[in-house]
DNA sequence: CGCTTTTTCATACGCTTGTTTGATAGTATG
DNA sequence: CATACTATCAAACAAGCGTATGAAAAAGCG
């Protein structure tokens, strides 16, 4: 209906995108506030309420901007790694969720890289803010990949396999959250500009930790 | 030096650093502000910033009074592992790790289960608030641990010791912040109340992605 | 051009934030 | 009892917050 008929600066939905995603990823959503991000973005206090309402829509804006691309590509991977028609390989499963993701980083000087971050954060604490967003752009993702994991490891009951997709997430996560850290946190150990050694032994550690037979004894109490 | 004389009501102290705990584990540091928490406390605004200087020092000592058992135990725990003298086992190292800060949830009526969610959440997020306090009290312990895990798997390097390290690391602290919310994510297939199953589960899954041969090819590039 | 719509801007509003103050009450110690 | 120290309290502080307003500027369009 009403949409943009011209772009007096350089888009100033934009650049607000951009450094509210910047300032979200480095100091979380509540220490960022809107002072902060217009000034980052050179543009007036009141914009922020103008284009997207509130900061809230401010914020979610900045969170459909990139998870809508990422999910698709992911559905699209793993439906290439599926139709091979075969029960497909749980190596290439995880690759797919995880590779789309990990790709922002390739992004940086679009912003992808902080959004990663902030991303990774954001599992942690899915507050009230996201979550429709959630249930609307990543659920039905996680659905889809989630009967794929019980093709590929058709022995694990639905209670195994989620506490091992929840593992699993975690160390996705984490990794998103921390990678700009981990250099200096493994002291120049590792080089997490190697983005695709980096999926492959996230993916790896996973496969492992899924396929596990374990040695436990699982004697639910009751 | 100078210390407690008396205590006027049932102590302040522990009043503060309680209802600090569990405020912080539901809302995050910077949307929990002083008057929730003293309101909560049933005590006066001031009294924070007399007992604590700041609302960062009472912050700290939230994450001081639980964390310096927590790795004691730790400690023990994995000395009672290697004491056997031989090759220690990479799940019970694992183990002694976990099982600690996972038995906080039992603590329930003295604030651990809240607090086990603080943690979580807060290695993702360590801010300047709490750098000091980790260097001090949660590195020596990583370094202990670190070196243990080295000896369980001689045949890693130290780059791919730290980066399975790191994904374990996630695993865990992915749990310690949602363990309340799974049952509900998991549409009650999963029962969080099961502490030692968890346990068992977590450990089971990290030591399977440690001990992963994985199947790359590891050309880093320079 | 003139008219309308979209966008920018400076400014201010009401509210909450963490911290400080100075008075007051309680307790210990000499 | 008197003095000193510890603790609590109500009130106020400046600063920052998200949001709202109304006018000015820019752009589309006949």
């Amino acid at each position: 209906m009403k949409k943009r008929l011209m772009a007096r600066s350089v888009d100033t939905r934009e650049r607000l995108l951009n450094a509210a995603e910047s300032l979200l990823a480095e100091r979380g959503i509540e220490a960022t506030s809107m002072r902060a991000i217009t000034s980052l973005a050179r543009v007036n206090l009141a914009a922020v309420n103008y284009h997207f309402g509130s900061k809230e829509g401010l914020i979610v804006a900045v969170y459909a901007r990139r998870l809508g691309p990422v999910n698709k590509e992911r559905l699209a991977l793993l439906a290439a790694a599926e139709g091979a028609g075969a029960k497909p390989v749980l190596n290439d499963v995880l690759r797919s969720y995880v590779a789309p993701v990990m790709h922002l980083i390739h992004d940086a000087s679009r912003g992808g890289e902080v959004f990663m971050r902030l991303l990774g954060r954001s599992l942690y604490e899915p507050g009230d803010y996201l979550g429709q967003l959630f249930r609307d752009e990543v659920e039905p993702v996680l659905n889809t990949f989630t009967a794929a994991l019980h093709r590929c490891l058709p022995q694990l009951s639905s209670e195994e396999l989620f506490w091992r997709m929840h593992f699993g997430g975690g160390a996705l996560a984490y990794t998103l959250a921390q990678i700009h850290r981990l250099e200096m946190l493994s002291k120049g150990a590792c080089d997490p500009k190697d983005v695709e050694g980096v999926i492959s032994r996230l993916v790896d550690f996973v496969a492992a930790g899924m396929q596990t037979g374990g040695q436990q004894v699982r004697t639910k109490k009751k």
